[in-house]
DNA sequence: CCCTGATTCGC
DNA sequence: GCGAATCAGG
């Protein structure tokens, strides 16, 4: 696989969305992570921090890089999209921890995707709401359905059922950096700092 | 053990 | 330039 400019354009963008090296191998396909990240490099955008200074720690090297001579500013810096920052309020729904709706869970989809964009359904960010709920739910499905003793470091935790009856087990599934839970239930359990703005009642 | 990115170095 | 192997964390 060679690197077109159409699946460097790919690795930019993933790279920039915050993407994982191996994630975007496997969008692109044909690549191993490390593809990814020697190319992430050779591009330059190694460091996703914004501006780099450096702090002359290390550098005894470059005596006199030759002030004189002006500078083309190789910094174009485009900097295309800051991601504006996802702040749905509108009617922010409190998700119960009740029963969780078993069967089919409809997804609500909105946005009739204009035409002719390419890609539109990018989740990208990891925001909890109805949708991980549905995702939670379709996990359970899948789930290993361990028992207590069968728990290791790197198994789900989160329980399932009702423990006063048979039909309890925990998920199972694999989790994912040391955290206690497979990501689906991360994602649910550790919610990043949604403005849980108290409504008036 | 799973994952992450960083670096090296033969190709 | 490329990326597998390796390194260094979490």
């Amino acid at each position: 696989m060679a690197w077109t400019d159409d699946r460097v354009e790919t690795l930019k963008r993933m790279w920039g969305e915050g993407a994982s090296a191996s994630q975007i191998a496997k969008e692109l396909g044909g690549v191993t992570r490390n593809a990814v990240i020697g190319k992430v490099h050779r591009l330059g955008l190694s460091n996703r921090n914004a501006d780099e200074a450096k702090p002359a720690s290390q550098t005894p090297a470059k005596p006199a890089p030759a002030p004189k001579t002006a500078k083309p500013d190789p910094t174009p810096a485009p900097k295309p999209e800051p991601v504006a920052a996802v702040e749905e309020d509108d009617d922010d729904e409190p998700r119960t921890m009740a029963a969780v709706p078993q069967g089919t869970n409809v997804t609500p989809l909105r946005k009739p995707l204009m035409a002719g964009q390419p890609l539109p359904p990018q989740p990208s960010a990891n925001e909890i709401s109805p949708e991980a709920l549905a995702k939670v739910n379709a996990v359970e499905k899948t789930a290993k359905k361990i028992s207590l003793m069968e728990l290791t470091e790197r198994t789900c935790k989160w329980p399932i059922g009702d423990p006063a009856t048979e039909k309890f087990w925990f998920c199972g599934l694999q989790t994912q950096a040391g955290k206690p839970y497979c990501e689906a239930h991360v994602s649910v359990a550790f919610q990043p700092m949604s403005s849980r703005r108290d409504r008036k009642r």
